[in-house]
DNA sequence: GTTTTAACTTACCCATGGGTAAGATATCAA
DNA sequence: TTGATATCTTACCCATGGGTAAGTTAAAAC
């Protein structure tokens, strides 16, 4: 895995030359502020380092942002996008509620794992105003109730050991929020490994079927 | 259980008159700074807000501590006590590795109801100075060693089915840790039943024994 | 009672950092 | 070429909040 995002920096040349679009550049104020939350947390970087990163000088963010906020809300709000989309490809899948749950969890993990979407659990969102607040708080509702429908569903369909659905959920997200929080992209252990073993443990346990016999041991690829 | 901590506050009232034990006082400013800094996060907390809910001034808080940074390493030193505690009990607990794994996902869950043990997981460390930072993430890390290490038993001894313990490890931790931000002391939710379903869907999983874990489960619904 | 000393207050300092005013300069349309 | 406009810079404002200096009050020691 050579080129990622850190090294090699595309969009820190956004601002090479004056005049180039403003998408680009409101893009990668947005990338480069992303990246830094993630590095030292929302409140302890300051719009001089954004711009000092895109050597650029402060207030000339301010040309693409109306303040600090607006670029947080942005991070929740692309983060937030990632997520609903896999939510929706899995809802619209067919299958037993524990298919959905492992879905839901290997997708999950996987957005977990790229900057927007780390965004989301691992900042602070005390730092939004109220009304930012109330809509990102809006969005993480949604997936915790996405989730815990899944998990209904399985109770209902006989695919999962009927248990609190609400509890049940926590424990999962939790396991999966969590990844923002340890996971670095240049590490040893990848997306897939992580997203593929947390599908397997969450949803399977890690008791071994019964006992210490190899008696009915599925094939494991 | 009536009194919990925030209604009736016994430790708001340690400094109402003016010469009383220097340890009571100083844990009264501990249990409220621990406090705000949960509801408010560190960064947001002032001290002068920590001052106010004692009902004293700024400057008299320097009389306990020497500055801000040191309130907070203190209640990662309690916090982490309150872990490691349980942890030691747990090893020296006989048992396969499974059970260990389950007792550590009971104790640890508890002790992430209970503030200072909140502020371990939910505190941003990033706010510590160099060497503060150096000896919490020290503790952190003897917490994952000891929980990856049950689990590498539970392979061992065939309790646990073989996976990658780290990742195994970091979902069970995840999971836990997580709830230390949502925990509501006075919310619906016991920290028993809490601790209790986490315990059991962690290392049993959701999928019911016998019908669906399998991917070629034909499941109509 | 008087002194000593810890406990606390009032009043202040100043570094940090979000945000702005106003001017400079390159780009684009004509 | 030239004006108009978006882009970006230099220089600044000021609110917040950690921390301190120096004095005040009350408890405890004698």
């Amino acid at each position: 895995m050579p080129r990622n995002a850190t090294a090699s920096a595309p969009h820190l040349k956004a601002f090479a030359d004056r005049r180039r679009d403003p998408a680009t550049k409101r893009g990668a104020v947005l990338k480069t502020a992303a990246q830094l939350f993630l590095e030292k947390s929302y409140a302890r970087t300051s719009m001089n380092d954004v711009a000092e990163r895109l050597k650029i000088t402060k207030p000339a963010l301010y040309h693409y942002f109306r303040n600090k906020e607006e670029i947080l809300l942005e991070c929740y709000r692309l983060g937030t996008a990632l997520i609903e989309e896999t939510l929706n490809d899995i809802a619209s899948r067919c299958g037993a509620g524990l298919e959905k749950v492992e879905a839901f969890i290997y997708s999950y993990a996987n957005v977990m794992t790229v900057n927007f979407g780390r965004c989301v659990m691992r900042l602070d969102d005390g730092d939004l105003s109220p009304e930012a607040l109330a809509e990102v708080r809006n969005y993480k509702r949604k997936i915790d109730r996405r989730l815990r429908s899944f998990i209904q569903e399985g109770i209902a369909d006989g695919s999962i050991t009927p248990c609190d659905a609400k509890i049940a959920a926590f424990s999962i997200a939790g396991a999966v929020n969590w990844i923002c929080q340890w996971y670095e992209p240049e590490g040893a252990l990848s997306a897939e490994e992580i997203a593929s073993q947390f599908a397997r443990t969450l949803t399977q346990g890690l008791a071994r079927p019964n006992g210490s016999g190899l008696v009915h041991k599925e094939s494991k690829s």
